[in-house]
DNA sequence: CTTGACATAGAACGCCTGTTCGCTTATCAT
DNA sequence: ATGATAAGCGAACAGGCGTTCTATGTCAAG
């Protein structure tokens, strides 16, 4: 949790530091000294100062001098466009029907679209986002309104959790699947522990895609 | 590249963008007015004013009046660290113990941290994340591992799913809490749609969190 | 008890900074 | 040419801002 550096902090100062990650985040711009003087609870501008130092002298973060919000963390959380993906949601994945996958001609409505951090998801190729309709999926602990977030593959690896459509039961799901050792049945287990896993016959069976990402807005 | 906004920009409207672009990329924060002047060899600090008002109306930037340096392009392929919160995890979630708050003086630890877009969870403020170990929120369809986003509020509204410690259990738990007409009870509702809610002595339930946003990654 | 290193408070200094305002210069249709 | 309109200039104002200085308090080591 913390490090060597943040050990020897006294008290005022992590609320400095964290005062000033707060306000750079809303704000786009450091604080000034006054700003986190107020913020941060210090009772003088100076002894804002006097901290400022110490916490300049453990690398925390670095001053232009004489600047006005010259205060820059070091370690800021560096937000590239990179680091945002937008997948588009194509459609609702309930029981009764193979799950859609996306169009790739289709063009991405801002309004459909989940922002989600890559570090959630990685590679942003083949990713698309399904919005669980009704409780069908209640056994891989996915509700009403729950997003799910795909990425279209050929092959799943054993105990990838994915949507899968039975053709002879006509019905989508998710669960993770596991090839049994002859190649003709699979195992479908749910993501609920307090469920049993079941068997399909593999020709029976659509892999449509595979689950990177639940995501469920409260 | 150029689109119909920028298309009529003057020319030293254009030195004063690339100019703010290139400080932005070279200090970490924007220029003052006079750094603008200089930087951007423009003749006095009323026409870098003027030029911005300008530039303002074109939405290519937002300024945060009388701040000094505040001035923020809104430059489309720059994502502003406003699009990604870091949310920290501030430890585990059991059902045995009271579900962990951050300490608002800790540091944002790099390595505990959970991206996570901003359209998703809304403002930053008090948010935090916690791992969830164990089955024992399997009734609010999360399982071991799910990354739960929390908001530190004092109140919660009817219908809000939240972090719930009961004092006479000795447990916490996830829920939708109504309160009853009476105020003296809490209504406890499992996000599981197939079981059933419950009822507790508002006294002897804490309420340490509103949960934004469920995550779990696969 | 004394000392010295550190922490704190408050005020003051002086430059920094965004804004405004009066004035001058360019542009251009009449 | 001319007068209207917009663009440009520079100074000045008022409050913002970083820095520094002095006085006071705390507390452990000598």
């Amino acid at each position: 949790m913390s490090n060597s550096a943040t050990e020897h902090l006294t008290e005022p100062q992590q609320r400095i530091l964290s005062f000033i990650s707060r306000y750079v985040a809303e704000h786009d711009v450091p604080p000034t000294i006054r700003e986190i003087q107020k913020g941060a609870g210090i009772s003088s501008t100076s002894m804002v100062s006097y901290h400022l130092k110490a916490l300049e002298r453990a690398q925390l973060l670095n001053r232009y001098e004489r600047r006005s919000r010259g205060v820059v963390l070091t370690h800021p959380h560096r937000v590239s466009a990179h680091d945002i993906v937008n997948v588009p949601i194509v459609g609702r994945i309930v029981a009764s029907e193979p799950a859609p996958t996306p169009d790739p001609d289709a063009l991405a409505d801002v309004e459909n679209t989940v922002q989600v951090a890559r570090s959630l998801v990685g590679n942003a190729d083949g990713l698309y986002a399904l919005e669980v309709q009704g409780d069908s999926m209640i056994d891989a602990l996915i509700n009403d309104g729950d997003i799910v977030i795909m990425r279209r593959t050929d092959e799943v690896k054993n105990g990838d959790l994915a949507a899968i459509f039975l053709t002879d039961r006509n019905e989508s799901t998710l669960k993770r699947v596991y090839r049994e050792k002859d190649g003709k049945r699979l195992k479908l287990k749910p993501e609920n522990p307090t469920m049993k896993p079941f068997y399909v016959d593999a020709r029976h069976a659509m892999i449509q895609g595979k689950v990177m990402c639940v995501i469920r807005k409260t």
